[in-house]
DNA sequence: TTGAAAGCGCTACCAT
DNA sequence: ATGGTAGCGCTTTCAA
């Protein structure tokens, strides 16, 4: 049996459901709060329930979070670049497991806005938490926040900032992983493809730092190569590669990898024997593409894990800021070094 | 030079911020707001910034917005499904035009909640709009948000729900134009991957019926073919692959078109001579295997054009709910079929 | 067991 | 040009 509405007026509140009810506000509040610390008769809490029911009564939680002079909002800004499937699913899982603890996780879509800026119109939501990923946050964003009552701040991402816990994503790891793997199968000439994409520097640089630092006080060079994601510019880069004289890339991840790959093997460069390709990501696809794509494998923490230090940091929010490392890489090797 | 903070007891309101410059509260909100309907004298302006700048104040949205008896969140329910580059480029588009249009755009992390319940909660934010991917609303779902004082609710996927505007993306449209494809260029046998994995059945049941649709009425035959999204589960549909006798395959999209395409190879079925293959999404990936892989090209709407729906139906709420059919679907024939 | 009322932070009237 | 103040919807004392 459908419900027809009665073309409301306007949006029930509490009120209306009290009146309906013939019980005050207070009555209604306790009732539909399931308040522990009083005993309301059944006969009231039924004939409560079915107002609100009946007029589709739906709380404000606007009204309820000021009245409690808190809210259980976790924000996070939605990334501004495309995401991969890695990097989603931590999402997901983070949102699941801090639902499951009764926050409300909700993503800030953050257009235009930058640094400060940002962190002032998050603050303005008031939430208990902020995520935030990749770089972008400064210690005076931390500090807009917590001013404004969010108890915990947590970056995601490469960098730590002041004030703020961090769960510290050190992507130099991965290049440092690629680099090392590289340099114990004979490569000494690597180059490092470096998205020409805006908004994955976070990301790229330090993995071309891990490169650097993986190959400091050895004999290999390191070449920085940009590319941007389409097959002309592959091809332009793979067009004349011979002169640059290189015997390895890694490639920022699977996805450059592949693309450059298929480009250098269109101007008949042999891979691996010519040039050594590693990737990063572990995708799928990598392994589908002759030769089999090597790869760094990486392992992001659990969504899980995230949510409880975020749950624990909550309910103290004295604990000074922990930092914790969590980026497992390790390399996959397959056919393309 | 930077502002070190005296210990902040709490969060500061636009009362404290009154109270350090001196004047009322009423003054603080018209020159904070720039109220063009009051004139407030130069000084004063000055004196109330410096003292808001001084307190780090930021306002509160929910008092704001409770106050103004509306808000301007746009909520979306984040997608439960891994989406993929083409959708997330949506999104982003979406926020950034809503964001110029001076809308909060906030998606919400509805984890476990389905149907009605997710209704529920989202309606708790009392969002002017509701922009709803995939399915799973129904007209329960659009009364609740509407009787919350939702203007408008738009469900962005492949139905449409009675009340609510549609952007309707008939992906029966994808299976159409790849079945049209395929019957054209002589294949009568056609098989159909349908993943395995949850959560993508508003998408591939559609693409499914499309290719029934196309194909109704002629000599064809088409296979229903379960697929996970993983190696071993590729490599088992390809094993008896000539049994099956299917002379092409339609496999949902690009990605799980490369991982059959490449399983059928190591088996030794040629592609396309004994099995053509076409894929949808055309990722760029998908021009990097051989043979370069025949996909559907999707065109969704834009992300702006999106926006200015929302926005003239939040002005005009009175307005019928139109359903616009949008989703472009064309062949790129390449090598695989 | 229930009701009256204060007050969370903010803005928009109406005075002055 | 500025201030006083009511009230948005809700919860929670305190009283009855």
């Amino acid at each position: 049996m459908v419900q027809i509405p009665k073309t409301p007026r306007s949006v029930p509140t509490s009120a209306d459901v009290a009146r309906l009810a013939g019980v005050s506000r207070a009555t209604v509040s306790y009732v539909l709060n399931n308040t522990s610390a009083v005993r309301i008769s059944e006969p009231t809490r039924r004939r409560v329930h079915e107002a609100a029911r009946e007029l589709g009564y739906v709380p404000h939680a606007a009204a309820r979070s000021l009245r409690a002079g808190h809210s259980r909002m976790v924000l996070m800004p939605a990334p501004a670049f495309p995401v991969g499937p890695l990097y989603s699913r931590f999402i997901r899982e983070l949102q699941s497991a801090l639902g499951r603890l009764d926050y409300t996780v909700v993503q800030y879509g953050s257009v235009g806005l930058h640094g400060d800026e940002a962190a002032r119109a998050w603050a303005e939501l008031r939430p208990v938490a902020v995520l935030v990923p990749g770089s972008g946050l400064g210690p005076q964003g931390v500090t807009v926040l917590k001013r404004s009552g969010a108890r915990v701040v947590v970056t995601v991402g490469p960098e730590c900032v002041e004030g703020a816990h961090a769960l510290q994503m050190d992507h130099s790891a991965v290049g440092f992983a690629a680099a090392r793997h590289l340099y114990e199968r004979g490569r000494r000439r690597i180059g490092v493809v470096v998205p020409a994409e805006d908004g994955l520097e976070a990301f790229s640089v330090p993995r071309l730092d891990g490169v650097r630092r993986a190959l400091t006080g050895t004999d290999a060079t390191v070449t920085e190569l940009p590319l941007g994601y389409d097959e002309g510019a592959a091809a332009r880069l793979a067009a004349d590669w011979r002169a640059r004289g290189l015997d390895a890339v890694f490639a920022y991840n699977d996805e450059y990898a592949m693309l450059l790959m298929s480009a250098l093997q269109d101007v008949g460069v042999a891979v691996p024997e010519e040039t050594a390709v590693v990737g990063a990501d572990d995708l799928m696809l990598g392994r589908l593409l002759r030769p089999r794509l090597s790869t760094v494998h990486i392992e992001l923490p659990s969504g899980r894990d995230l949510a409880e230090l975020v749950d624990r940091a909550v309910r103290d929010p004295a604990a000074a800021p922990e930092t914790r490392k969590v980026l497992g890489a390790s390399v996959v090797h397959r056919d393309s070094s």
